[in-house]
DNA sequence: AAGGATTACTGCACTCAGTGCGGAAATGCA
DNA sequence: TGCATTTCCGCACTGAGTGCAGTAATCCTT
């Protein structure tokens, strides 16, 4: 048995050899492209076998993803802490702010790198998406589960489906014209355009 | 220089030949699984040679969408061919019918089969999404040319993110839940929580 | 009908992602 | 210190996908 303050050795090394791959790679993949690194190139930076590498991450896309989890459970806890005044959309669009809050880290080397990858490397965008289409299926679940009254899990995965949707469709029409705006003109933007989209369901009452 | 109404025997021939790949692939992935079915396989059973078939897909997954483009063809002349009249919405969902038209072959072997891949294989699940993505950046283009008062690419693509993600999340909830239901009553389901989670956009005026 | 030009087919050798296995090393715990 | 449990990691392997180069099929012109 663990005792629950106790960070034991193994789990801190694993946390720090973790998060050197992340670094490792992401280096790699700015110098080398992301075709151009081997497996075997980032196990090797991180000091670490190559087979070993994948009792850390499944795949190589997911090395792009590290936070995923935490940003998911930072979205369920938002939805769990809700105000009991109000609506379902309401809820949603808090635990979504949630979740993009991570990419405020745009700054952060991984998320740009993320970015450019995700519109570039179909293997990377077709990862994201699945990570992503996970993630709303489970805030659906836990949204019917603080609505019960109002949604059923299929109502709230329609509901989650559409705000995420909006989200990721204005994102993807505006990195997909090669305007030269910044990440802050791009954010207002797809914000314009989300909020117009969704305003339907925000002003009624 | 190729007279239009001329089909040549090479594109005869290819088309019997990709024909005859996704029914073999079809066949074996049904038989052997998909994991259990390799791309030698695939091809020693249509009569090609192993390296031929990558001039046919690009990749695996592609089989299990060979009428991607011809259901987004068809959306976009739905779109095309809109009533002066009509509201952007409404001409999206027209588009939108269109598209999911191809899977009333729910029936056809390929559908069902593609159904329970995409919910079984990660690989599968996001190809698919990948194509989906595309195709809904490729409609909100047309969508925004076809209202270029009322709209822009990047609000369309928001407008129709929001319409595929509900129909999409909708769908994902409801395979998720192992229930028996029967394909004509998971259809009723979506349609019913989509039309209600679409309906602050549908009523107004 | 025959010619050369073009395009498709295919085998070969190769790279790389990812897996199963088994032994060796490190860690946790008493 | 000693023993149990994880973790590490090399090895051998499968299967997807690519580049290349030679051969076969199709096309088009004359």
């Amino acid at each position: 048995m663990r005792y629950c303050w106790h960070v034991s050795l193994r789990e801190r090394k694993r946390a720090r050899t973790r998060q050197a791959l992340v670094d490792a790679a992401t280096r790699l993949f700015e110098t080398q492209g992301y075709e151009g690194t081997t497996i075997a190139d980032i196990a090797a930076a991180a000091e670490i076998g190559t087979r070993t590498f994948f009792s850390y991450f499944a795949t190589k896309e997911d090395l792009l993803f590290p936070e995923a989890e935490d940003r998911l459970r930072a979205a369920l806890d938002a939805i769990a802490a809700r105000d009991p005044g109000d609506r379902p959309a309401e809820v949603l669009l808090i635990a979504l702010r949630h979740v993009g809050e991570a990419s405020d880290e745009i700054v952060s080397p991984l998320a740009a790198l993320r970015l450019e990858l995700i519109s570039t490397v179909p293997s990377v965008r077709g990862r994201g998406l699945q990570i992503q289409q996970d993630a709303q299926l489970e805030i659906a679940r836990h949204l019917a589960a603080a609505f019960p009254d109002e949604l059923d899990v299929v109502g709230a995965a329609a509901l989650t489906g559409a705000f995420v949707g909006a989200v990721t469709g204005a994102l993807q029409a505006l990195f997909d014209q090669p305007d030269g705006r910044g990440p802050a003109e791009l954010r207002a933007a797809m914000q314009a355009a989300v909020a117009q989209t969704l305003a339907p369901w925000m002003d009624e009452r």
